[in-house]
DNA sequence: ACGCTGACTTGAA
DNA sequence: CTTCAAGCCAGCG
């Protein structure tokens, strides 16, 4: 078990452009499923990280951008979504399933 | 030193 | 189907 923080700004930076991923999925894979909050917030400590820690790439399980606030701007995650092919809509991402990635069965 | 809040998730009513 | 409640750990007031 390596650091959690690691771990985190880890996979996802594996995610590729065009995929995203959910908190609950990157906690399930450090084997806290029920920590997810955590990973929010190392997202927070993220935060002026490097490498840069695509973070607009991890949305809620939803699919719903819920640390737009935090880039910020409201419209900056959702412009770098849709700059990568992610199509947004209403703060949400339309195609999620799509462009969903699992770090448990693709990093694996 | 104590308590609240938070970029969430899942299960139960 | 929708709404409520609890669990997780760390940072911050």
């Amino acid at each position: 078990m390596k650091i959690l923080q690691e771990n985190v700004f880890e996979i996802v930076r594996q995610i590729p452009k065009g995929r995203v991923t959910s908190y609950g999925a990157i906690a399930r894979y450090l084997g806290a499923a029920r920590s997810a909050r955590m990973v929010g917030w190392i997202m927070n400590t993220a935060h002026g990280y490097e490498p840069y820690v695509p973070a607009h790439r991890v949305v809620n399980r939803n699919g719903l951008l819920t640390g737009k606030m935090h880039f910020g701007g409201e419209k900056v995650m959702q412009e770098l979504l849709e700059s990568e092919g992610i199509v947004i809509e209403n703060d949400k991402v339309v195609n999620f399933e799509e462009v969903f990635g699992n770090p448990i069965e693709e990093l694996k």
